[in-house]
DNA sequence: CATGAATGAGATTTCATTCAT
DNA sequence: GATGAATGAAATCTCATTCAT
């Protein structure tokens, strides 16, 4: 019987998890979809609920505050960015494909999912404000730069790359990207994006080669 | 007498034009103070009063609202990089110094007024939602891209660099200073700035200069 | 099961909306009460919400702002108006009876309910410049018009009342009574409104009705 | 030399009279206006000061407040009415003509300045709550029903009118009048005002006037 | 777990009034 | 007399958060 008792309680407990799952996940998504179209700043609790369906009381059972709410919701933003960007990682076999599927990835994703980058700068403008926040941003960041100079590395170690300064070109690779990313979600007709991504990978790519004929 | 009359009446107008351009300098002032202290969406007109000394009645005196006041706050902001950016350029003879010099001035700026950027950052929020703003924006990020092109084709055209696409590389550049500076701002311990934007300034002007023995 | 929780949950329905019909009958009771005391400009929302014993968030959680609310009122003390008036109307046989009726029902309600044409003065002062407002007292205007005009018509077509123009003559009741109430109203001491309104009754009846030796 | 002074003191403040009547006559007119453009209730001093031409400090400087100036407003607009409506009855030699000529006017005046009868209605609302306003706006009533009296008297007296109760007689014209007229403006497409004016002056004609030939 | 009514602090904005010049 | 900059009280409205049910 207390076996029987504490599986129940167990279950209760996965059960009770489950919906808790799901219900974060569900404010979350929600969450994603208000930001991207009201902004950071200027949706409500109200909204959220509105959108997920659920009510507003409830939103507060799952999340501590707004705060918590928008913290967890760029926590979920930073895990699709890096399962995207990573995901024909594995497939490419060389470090060059490696950095032209990296880079070919983090372009596309700018373009299918412009929403992803302006929520995204919408925290940095936490940034500077908010110590979690803050904390958070710079992970990210960072898990970028540490991406990049992995492949780099690797290029080096393998022989097919010049033997540069690995964290400083991981850095400028990433602030190519970023720089150009932001200069297309912010004003997509300033330049045609398709080609001026294409001329930045091969740049790259070209820079790092070691010249055949040497 | 008619003529003293009208002088009288010229000195009042400057007197008056005097005292507007000085308190709405001295709100935008304030306002740039106040903003980059609790950030873009965290402060009230209340702030602005106290930081400036004046009613928080005056602000709306002499700004519409809010939007009035944020929009006048970047074009502000937008002078004085541009002013600043621009300083040097004018000393410089030859496009290479010239496109040192404008480098070296962003870089300069984002480390002494680091404030800049975060306000910028928190404008670049604004654009998605706000016409006007995205507006302001454009036009800026635009200046810095032709700023930048105007250099590359002299240089071209002066034989010193090589035959490049000027647009594509405008952008480019204006992509990895925005992208390092970015990243600069948003986490000052991530890398050693002094020497990656070194390092920067270095590798571009090696890739646009002819190469001297061929 | 199905069927009692179908039941609960009209149930909840019925009393949710109960709850918030309570509450919005309490808040239009006090704005009523508030408004007539006050004035229509002159009246806060806080007002509102001591008159009530609520808080004035909850004001702006019913309405959606002063003039819905005041909108809301308007429609009230139209119902209250029109219901009082053909309260009469039903018991009353003849047309005679029940355009005399009609009358005393409106200079009844005028000494017994001051209030309400203060505040029906007030809305006047909308008319001009509130397009909702317009509508909604025109409509009301002219449903007096049409009560008065039915009465007429009727008396006519039963052969009792001369054959009058019976848009003309409805108009012009609506007119004398308006016009009476309305000095009255303003100037409770300016004349025997007893007898004044007494002596109207006998003299529109007097036109009205076919002479009886003819 | 005393005398001069004197003269000069006189001189003074006779011009400065002179300004000061041209000057608040001047924001009076502003006022009219600017009150029947945008509401009894929605004006501001600033609005006045612009359509006048002139400065807001001067507004109070004529004025104690908006109060005050808004009182000088209504006695100007009775001023106006009531010398409108007296234009024709000096001419017209019979009562019955005078009495014509009165209503006449009326329904003109609220034809050609259907801007007086709303800033008229608006200050209707103000006699509840304002002792000034009341007195003046009684005031002004008590004037109709006396002029309306006195041509029904001397009607009376020289054998052509009816014997009818001439307070009650003039207290009922004054509604039939008023209503009229305010339906009329607050909905001027309800009837046909020109022809139901016509139809009011001849019927009460023909009430008043002995029937010739009994 | 879930709801949504209720609260109340706080933000923006307006404007009559004052007053130095 | 005349100006308009300056003040600050007060009003509307929003919304995160709480809590009884």
């Amino acid at each position: 019987m207390m076996a029987m008792k504490k599986q129940g309680k167990e279950m209760e407990d996965r059960k009770s998890n489950d919906i808790s799952e799901m219900r974060r996940a569900q404010l979350i998504k929600a969450a994603y979809k208000v930001v991207s179209r009201k902004g950071y700043y200027n949706f409500t609790i109200k909204d959220i609920a509105k959108e997920s369906g659920l009510s507003s009381g409830l939103v507060h059972y799952y999340f501590k505050d707004k705060q918590d709410l928008l913290l967890n919701l760029l926590k979920d933003i930073n895990l699709n960015i890096k399962s995207y960007l990573n995901k024909e990682l594995i497939r490419s076999q060389s470090p060059l494909n490696k950095l032209i599927a990296y880079m070919d990835q983090a372009f596309n994703l700018a373009e299918k999912e412009k929403e992803y980058f302006y929520v995204l700068i919408d925290f940095w403008t936490q940034t500077k404000h908010n110590p979690r926040m803050r904390q958070a941003n710079n992970r990210l960041l960072q898990s970028y730069r540490d991406e990049c100079a992995a492949i780099v590395r690797e290029g080096i170690s393998t022989g097919i790359f010049r033997e540069v300064d690995v964290a400083f070109t991981a850095t400028t690779i990433v602030s190519v990207i970023q720089g150009t990313i932001v200069q297309y979600v912010l004003d997509n007709e300033a330049f045609n994006y398709e080609k001026y991504t294409t001329m930045i990978k091969d740049y790259i790519a070209t820079i790092l080669l070691k010249e055949k004929n040497t």
